[in-house]
DNA sequence: AGTATTTGACCCAA
DNA sequence: TTGGGTCAAATACT
């Protein structure tokens, strides 16, 4: 008897210890909800000052049922004549939290095992409820952190810009592999654009491929794996549609920034990318002249091209016969950075002959130019120019392939899709030209039935 | 099946 | 209210 009364006792207090941290942690999460919601009026490491506190309080509380159960396990008998049943705040610390850890509850037995049986259960939703809670306030505590740490790189990261200049008598010029892979998240009109944005009004304006004027929004592939904050926005420049605006904000923290060197993090500033982006053609330049890749893409392209030949085949009303040039791409043929619809603008062309191109022309995607000018710019800090004449690439033992590959989206916004297979760093780019057409000497160069 | 893109809806600051 | 930026379900691609 007077056991089981120091045992109750012991109980008691037990519970109330529980009871207690439970109650703080609630306070603590309540603290923090308010600075939360609330406009920030909390440091960073106060708020993890509270979360620390609030884990700090379930490990306790978790530590006390887990040693309650143990005690109780065996030395309590359930259903004796002092055994007290726990008041209502206590019953959800009983021993039988155990069975929710793994911890095996005392036996039962007698008339009050299906009261016991309803008790357990009950506690045991109990402490499931007490779980979640704290599930869901660290749930919310980490999207804090994420909108914080995403704002902050908005609004103090520095942005700069790197512009690639389309020359209408050589197609692309220039490289939108930046050396790092990115994912597409988003993409808007741009407002107050100087080009109709309605397709069914493009074609009526024989804007034959003329491109939405809209913005692609990216984000580092590994921005979920390992927190890379850098993102970047490609949209046609305002003043001048032939020039592709690549917007840059925040650094590569992933592991891309020390794989890739063509763009170490240092580079990622204004002030360097220039030098890294003529380093990188550079290298890639030679690394395109050994490379293997070359090779492929020479066996791909016969079938990509009939793809495009085949997309680019539209059937007009007055004649199901006539190749009619403005209609719009099928999308199909053209997504995708593995669709290998290669055609180069460069002289040194072998892989477009007649032989292995089909039907289509091969003067429709070989241009006698080489390569012509790259214009890189920046924006924000420190600004600079640099032009790639063609006769840097003529002194090298080949020229990068530059492939050019049309894509339209879903929402009627063909894109072209300019995939520069730089060595190892073949990443890929969809970009909207949206007048990229406009100008009838480059259109005509791109367009295999009109001439 | 896993991954990437598209795109309408949503949030928020100006 | 509007526009920039982002989300996330649907869809496409590999």
């Amino acid at each position: 008897m007077e056991n089981y009364n120091m045992v109750g006792d012991l109980e008691q207090n037990n519970n109330s210890l529980i009871i207690g941290e439970l109650r703080q942690g609630r306070e603590l999460a309540r603290q923090l909800q308010r600075h939360l919601i609330n406009p920030p009026c909390l440091s960073q490491e106060t708020r993890e000052m509270l979360v620390q506190k609030i884990v700090s309080s379930y490990e306790r509380t978790l530590s006390m049922l887990m040693n309650s159960n143990s005690s109780t396990s065996t030395s309590v008998v359930p259903g004796g004549a002092d055994y007290q049943q726990p008041a209502v705040g206590a019953a959800a610390v009983q021993p039988t939290y155990g069975a929710g850890l793994g911890v095996e509850s005392p036996p039962l037995s007698g008339e009050d095992s299906d009261r016991d049986q309803e008790l357990k259960d009950g506690s045991k939703k109990r402490y499931i409820n007490h779980i979640h809670t704290y599930i869901y306030i660290y749930i919310y505590i980490e999207r804090e952190r994420e909108r914080e740490r995403v704002l902050l790189l908005t609004k103090a990261t520095k942005r700069w810009t790197n512009q690639v200049r389309i020359n209408p008598a050589t197609g692309l010029e220039g490289t939108l592999d930046d050396g790092f892979s990115w994912r597409k998240y988003g993409q808007k009109d741009i407002l107050g654009a100087k080009h109709p944005s309605n397709i069914l009004l493009c074609i009526k304006l024989k804007y034959f491929m003329s491109l939405l004027p809209c913005r692609g929004y990216y984000r580092c592939t590994h921005r979920l794996v390992q927190g890379c904050l850098a993102t970047k926005q490609v949209q046609r420049s305002d003043e001048d549609p032939m020039i592709l605006e690549i917007t840059y904000r925040g650094r590569h923290t992933c592991t891309q920034a020390s794989k890739t060197t063509n763009n170490p993090p240092e580079n990622q500033e204004p002030t360097n990318m220039t030098t890294s982006l003529l380093e990188y053609s550079q290298q890639a330049l030679l690394q395109h002249g050994s490379g293997s890749s070359y090779q492929q893409q020479q066996q791909q392209h016969p079938e990509a091209l009939l793809n495009l030949r085949r997309s680019l085949q539209v059937v007009t009303d007055q004649d199901p016969n006539h190749h009619h040039q403005n209609q719009v791409f099928s999308p199909a043929a053209f997504t995708g950075s593995s669709s290998g619809n290669y055609f180069s603008p460069v002289a040194n062309n072998n892989f477009m002959s007649p032989a292995t191109s089909g039907t289509a022309n091969n003067s429709y995607f070989s241009n006698a130019s080489p390569s012509g000018i790259i214009t890189t710019t920046f924006q924000g800090g420190s600004s600079s120019n640099q032009n790639f004449q063609s006769s840097d690439h003529q002194s090298q033992q080949s020229e990068p392939m530059i492939n050019v590959s049309t894509a339209a989206s879903a929402s009627n916004s063909p894109t072209v899709e300019v995939d520069i297979p730089f060595g190892n760093n073949a990443a890929h780019e969809f970009v909207q030209h949206d007048s990229i057409f406009d100008n009838l000497g480059f259109f005509s160069q791109f367009h295999p039935f009109e001439k």
